[in-house]
DNA sequence: CGAAAATTTGACATGACTCAACTGGAGTGG
DNA sequence: CCACTCCAGTTGAGTCATGTCAAATTTTCG
C-alpha cells in the first residue's frame, strides 16, 4: 500500500509508530482518488469518514436560507477536511464537501477510527494534537473577521492559502470572505490603483 | 481536597477514573478563586494553564490597534478557559482573560497536564473530546457571523448564553456580537416595538 | 465557434458606524 | 442625605462601506 505511505509518514512526523502499528493503521485505510466537482459530503447526511487530502482541494460550504454558498474553509495538501460536528454525534451535517480540482485522499472511515484507537492509542494524542491546531485556526478566522476590513481580510487570505487564489475562481475567494463578489472585484481594482 | 470534586466528577461523566487516578489528578489540579476584574491572562504573555470554571464568568478578548475590545467568547460553568494557542505552542497570547465575576476554578498547569497524560493515557482521549466540541462550537459562531444580519445573531448570543445577558453590560454582548453598543441599543428597542 | 459562466462596472439603497448630546443610575465624598 | 461625578445606555444626524439590481464585457469550455 505505497499509496498510503503519504499519511503514515505524515503521522510519524508526530509521533513514532512501529513497523506493526504502522501495518496496522495501513490496513484500516484507503486510498481515493476524486474527481473536481465530486461531493464527498452532503448538507443533511451523516458524516463517516474522516479524509486527508494528497493533493488537490476542497472547499466545506453551507447554503442559507436563500441558497446563497458560504465557505467555511478551503483544505488542501496535508490538511484533514470533514464535517467534525456531524462525525463526532452522527448527526446531519451542517455542511457540504466538494472537490475543486481533481483530488486523491486517504479515507480513514469513522469505525476504523475507533479502532485505530484503540489498538494505538497514541493516536489519541496525535489527533487532539490536529483539532488543537484545527481549533486555533478557526478562532484567529473569527478575530481576523473582527477586526479587519474586507480588504484586510482578502489579504490575510492571500497569507493563510498562498497560490490558492490561483487554482479557483474569485467568486468562491468572496464567498469565504463573506462578501459578494461585485464587492471582492472592487477591492482588487482599487488595490492595482 | 473536596473542592476539586466537581473536576473529577465531570470527567468521570465522561470515562471511568479508578480510585488511584482520581487522586493522581487531584494532586495536580488546584482550586482557586478569583475576584471580578482579575485578570487570568493578558496579551503577550504566554498561558501556563488550563482553567476548569466552577462558578462564575469570564471572558475572552482581545484589543485591536484602534485599542477597541473584542470578545470572543464568555465562559461559564464547567466550561474551560485558555488561550490554547499559545498554551500548545508557548507563544504569547493573542487574548486576555478576565473575570467578569467573583469566579471559582480548577487550575491545571501545563507541566501537570504532561505528567497527567503519561500516567492516566485516557484523558488524551477526554481532552480530544472537549476539543472537538469546541472546535464545533467555534465553528457554528463562524457560520452565524456570516449568515445572520445582527439582529439574528443577537438572538443567536442569547440562545448559546441563556441568562448570560443578565449578568454582564450590555456594552460586552455587543462587543461580543462585533457591532457598537450603539447599534445594540437600537436593535433592542426596535424588538421592543 | 457559441453558449454559459465569471467578472466588471454603474447607479442606487441600506445597515451599521461615527460623532455628539443627553438621560439616568450607581457610587463617592462632603 | 444630598451634590457631584462617572459610566452605561439611549437617541439623533450625517457618513461610509458594502449590498443590491442590472447591464456590459470577458473568459471558459464543450
Amino acid at each position: 500500500m505505497t499509496e498510503t505511505k503519504p499519511l503514515t509518514d505524515y503521522i510519524k512526523q508526530h509521533i513514532a509508530l512501529t513497523d506493526e502499528e504502522s501495518s496496522f493503521l495501513t490496513s484500516k485505510i484507503h486510498f481515493k482518488k476524486y474527481r473536481k466537482r465530486d461531493m464527498l459530503l452532503s448538507q443533511g447526511d451523516i458524516c463517516k469518514t474522516y479524509y486527508f487530502i494528497l493533493s488537490g482541494a476542497t472547499k466545506t460550504f453551507y447554503l442559507d436560507k436563500a441558497g446563497t454558498e458560504h465557505i467555511l474553509t478551503f483544505c488542501i495538501e496535508n490538511w484533514w477536511a470533514a464535517d467534525l460536528g456531524s462525525l463526532i454525534s452522527q448527526t446531519p451535517a451542517a455542511y457540504n464537501i466538494q472537490c475543486l480540482e481533481n483530488t486523491s485522499m486517504i479515507e480513514i472511515p469513522l469505525d476504523a477510527m475507533e479502532n485505530l484507537y484503540l489498538k494505538i492509542p497514541k493516536l489519541e494524542r496525535f489527533f487532539r494534537k490536529i483539532v488543537e491546531r484545527a481549533y486555533v485556526a478557526t478562532q484567529n478566522r473569527i478575530t481576523d473577521a473582527f477586526s479587519l476590513s474586507a480588504k484586510e481580510q482578502y489579504t490575510a487570505f492571500q497569507k493563510r492559502y498562498p497560490q490558492l487564489e490561483q487554482r479557483i475562481p474569485q467568486y468562491m475567494v468572496a464567498s469565504y470572505l463573506g462578501i459578494q463578489p461585485q464587492s471582492l472585484s472592487r477591492i482588487r481594482k482599487e488595490r492595482k490603483a
